[in-house]
Formats: structure tokens, C-alpha cells, sequence
DNA sequence: CAAATAGTGTCTCTAAGACAATATCAC
DNA sequence: GTGATATTGTCTTAGAGACACTATTTG
């Protein structure tokens, strides 16, 4: 009788064809588009970083960040290095969004994709992002469930505006899932996989726990609100909100200065 | 300049090293164990569905059902044909719960693993599961936090009782990871990946939309609160029960017989 | 009738939403 | 002072939990 050891050094695990895996990043970023006026606070839009590709498939399309797992590493510590290999930014965290494995989801061949969302606040963009990348542009993020039933995604970024179109495939463990009628010019299935990670992060938003991430160490409380309300496209009172909330934080000696109106009291998670 | 075509049809997409790719499957049910009793109703427990290994590596010990992913189905068919191959079983659905992907922790080689949770309802078990494996059964599950904060994973089936030790790694998004000290004789990871599974469903059937997964399409209250109950681990009041699920549920005009006590009418899924 | 679950009604308490009112800054 | 956001307090309402009580079956 053979030996485990026996086995293993016989064992052939190219016997059988196997998938080439990837990582992909929905990285989101509430952006804050200050107005003319300096008392006034700023609009807030959710932005999606999406790089063009220099190379073939989908040359000059935008694309999600994302590349391929090597030897050695996790999925998730795959996300994080082509995330800073790409955009140069490193999220404090990830969340996976799903497995994306229709065999026909890349033209070069049987490749599946491992889906993050990432949380990415606007200071550390400002402070690291982008600089080794113009073709890394951050667009304005728009999801809507048109008259058809069907969802209208609209990203736009400047001069360019990708407008995809998709169905909703299945609602299952309230997740749903999408199915893509028209790409609006987005390599692969990256559509579909940018409408799930919405939709997940909208349902999941309930929970304070995601929010905090979107966040530094120390924030105001109404912009922790603003996170929230910016993702789950809601509106709720700053009164009511601070209630809510007001067990998951703890207050520091700390305040915003120089903001045109009363200053603000920082907090931390608790 | 090179085209899309040419690219493609040059393209070696064995040019990098490739891991291989499977899916494993949690497939619980709520197993109601009766009493001697007629009147009084069954006990429930969380089972879990093993498989004793024929081939190395592991071979001899209790496994998660799963296999390899194989060219031209997505990931999620590969768990419902393994599912299928190897215990008889067709789960209504399954949901993913997450992707183990460390580079050790497969002997064999570099092979990650997508976990699914299945949710199986006793009734399909008792028809058609189980025949033609001797070597799948059904283990009961319990799952819990000892006095040191480490969490205890107790699987036990007739004479057969598997003493998993796990700590917690992380909490993010509400999820709980887990790393193992003591597999307990369970193979690969799976140890791991069940906790994960355990994990998750209890911090999600809270919601109502997961626990219909459970239950035939037709059932009685007190079936579905059971099914609440037991992978949450909680006790609510019936009464309350009832108001809570009232506007997910629409009744039939058809009864339960037979139980020794007042008929309970049957619900469906709203 | 007894035992057991099915099902109803009601009280209390908590948390969320609406809204009024006050506080404090930059200009 | 003015206009903006920050912050507090209070009223109302919806929903969860506790619990008492009634209904209906089988043996």
C-alpha cells in the first residue's frame, strides 16, 4: 500500500487543466467637490478608480485594477500588491465582492476573477495617488434602477463617459447579481462586477462596522455620516444620525478648525 | 501596431505558473431528532455532511465534499456537481463564503479552494441523499467559544468525533476569520472553512431571506423558527416569532396532521 | 381530560424619525 | 451680525421582547 509520502512525490498537479487567477479592485473613494462658496459644504459623489489599458485585450479601454496571482501570496495579498503596483495606493482594507468564472469572461483564455471592494479615503489619495499613473483616473460613480427595471451604470470623468447597462440576474442571500446588456466601453466584465460590488456595499452599509474604513483614524461625525449616506444613497438627520452612531464611537479632545461655521468634534471608532 | 487578433491568437496563456482551482461545499441541515415521546416535538441539530477520503493526501480522514474545477463551468456549477457527484444531493442553493487561498494549505501543491455553504433541507435528505456513500455522513455540529476566547468546532457522528481548536484571526465587515491550532482530524483547511461557514450564516440569518433556503416550500411556523433558532443558537418566543416573520410569509389553507397536538397551518414564502 | 403545540392580545421598553432650539465658528 | 454647520433635547411612532391567555389536536 502506498505511502502519503509516496503519493505526494508521484503526484502530478499539471495532469489537469487549471484557470489562470486574478485580482480585481473596485477601489471607491467619496469625493468631495468643494463649491464656490467656502461656508458651504461640499457635494459629495462616490468615485470609482479605473485604469486604461496599454495592452491587449480591450487596448485603450478602462479597466479595473487587477492582475494575476503568482506563486506564494494570498488572493487578497494579491489585490493589495497590484493595487499599489497600479494605482500606487494601499487600502487599509478589502472586502471580496464575489468569484467572477463564466468561462467565456476573457477573450485570452479560461480566467477567473477574485472581486474586492476597497476603501479608500480621500486624504491618503491626495497624499500618495496617482502620481506614476495618468492613465489611473478616478470617476464619478452613478447607479440607478431605470423605468425598464433594467440598471443604468454612469461613470464619468472629465472628457469621458462610460454608460453601461445591466439586468438584475438573481437576488439571492440579498445579494444580486447582474447580468451586462451593454459594457459602455468597460473591458472584460468589470460592469458586472462594479454593480456588484455597489450593490453589496449598499446593503451592507447598515452596518457600521464598513463605514469606519472609508475613514482615517480620527473623523467628524458628520463625515462619517456623509459616507454612509453617500453609499446607501439615503439622507438622514444629523440629529438622528448622532444618536445611532454614538455607541460606536468615542469622542477625543480634538476639533476641525477653520471651516466657516461652529468646529467639529473628532471622534474615533471604538 | 499589433491587433486585438494577433495579440490573441499569439497569446500563451501557460506562459505563468497556474494554481489549480476547487470548490468545496458546508452542506448543513437541521436535523430533528425524535424523542420517544409522540407528543413532544424533535430536538434540532446542526449537521454538517463529511466525507471519509479513499485517496491520499488525508486519505482516511473526514473531508468537506468538493473537487476540481474543470474548463467551461463556472465555479459555482463545480460546487453543485461535485455536491451532486460526490453525496447524491442537489442543494436548492448555495452561497459562497469565501476563498481559501494560502499558499500551504494544500499538500499536493498550489490549489485554492472556494467555499460555498449549502443549505439543505432534511426531507430531500431523507429522499435521495446518502445512497450510494457509505463514506458520507452526516456530523453534528457544535460550535462555540470556550473560557480561553478560543473557539471549540465539535463534530460527532455515531462513534466518530472530530475536536477542532480554532482562534479568531480577524473581524472585518462582520466577518470573522479563523485560523486552526488543532485540525481534529479534519483534512486540508476544512476545519477553517467551516467555522467560516458557521460564522457567517449565524450573522446572517438575521435576515429572513436566507433561513427560506431551509425549508421545503410550504412550511409551518414553528418549522421556520426552528430553523432560526438553530443556526443562531437563540431562543425567541413564539408569539413574538410570528409578528417578526409576518409580512415575509403568505398562508395556505392547508394543515399540518398528525402531531398529537392543535394542526399548524402552512406558510409559504411571500 | 391531559399534554403538547398553535395562535392571539396586550403591556412595556427601546430605538428610529421628525423637528425645534441652541452653540459657535469665519467672514 | 450673518450664514453655515455642530450639537442637544423632546415628541411621536414602529417594532421587539415578555407574558398571559385561548384554541385544537391525539391518546
Amino acid at each position: 500500500m502506498q505511502s502519503e509520502k509516496d503519493f505526494l512525490s508521484e503526484y502530478r498537479i499539471d495532469k489537469y487543466e487549471r484557470p489562470s487567477v486574478t485580482a480585481d479592485i473596485v477601489a471607491l473613494m467619496i469625493r468631495s467637490t468643494k463649491s464656490g462658496n467656502y461656508r458651504l459644504n461640499s457635494e459629495n459623489n462616490l468615485s470609482v478608480l479605473l485604469v486604461k489599458r496599454g495592452e491587449h485585450p480591450f487596448k485603450n479601454h478602462w479597466a479595473l485594477p487587477g492582475g494575476f496571482l503568482v506563486p506564494g501570496e494570498t488572493i487578497e495579498e494579491c489585490a493589495l500588491r497590484e493595487t499599489k503596483e497600479e494605482t500606487n495606493l494601499q487600502p487599509v482594507s478589502i472586502m471580496p465582492i464575489g468569484v467572477f468564472s463564466k468561462p467565456e469572461r476573457d477573450p485570452r483564455g479560461w480566467i477567473i476573477s477574485n472581486a474586492y471592494v476597497s476603501i479608500i479615503s480621500e486624504e491618503s489619495v491626495n497624499q500618495k495617488g496617482q502620481d506614476d499613473a495618468e492613465d489611473a483616473q478616478w470617476f464619478d460613480v452613478e447607479f440607478e434602477q431605470n423605468e425598464n427595471g433594467d440598471y443604468r451604470l454612469c461613470l464619468s470623468c472629465c472628457d469621458v463617459e462610460l454608460n453601461a447597462l445591466l439586468t438584475k440576474k438573481e437576488e439571492k442571500f440579498g445579494r444580486t447579481t447582474f447580468a451586462v446588456k451593454n459594457t459602455g466601453g468597460l473591458a472584460f466584465d468589470h460592469a458586472e462586477i462594479i454593480a456588484a460590488a455597489l450593490s453589496i456595499l449598499r446593503n451592507d452599509a447598515k452596518n457600521f462596522d464598513i463605514i469606519f474604513d472609508f475613514l482615517p483614524e480620527k473623523f467628524t461625525l458628520s463625515a462619517l455620516q456623509r459616507v454612509q449616506e453617500t453609499i446607501m444613497n439615503i439622507s438622514i438627520l444629523p440629529a438622528n444620525f448622532r444618536r445611532k452612531i454614538s455607541g460606536y464611537v468615542i469622542e477625543t479632545d480634538e476639533y476641525t478648525q477653520g471651516a466657516g461655521h461652529r468646529p467639529a468634534k473628532l471622534y474615533r471608532k471604538k
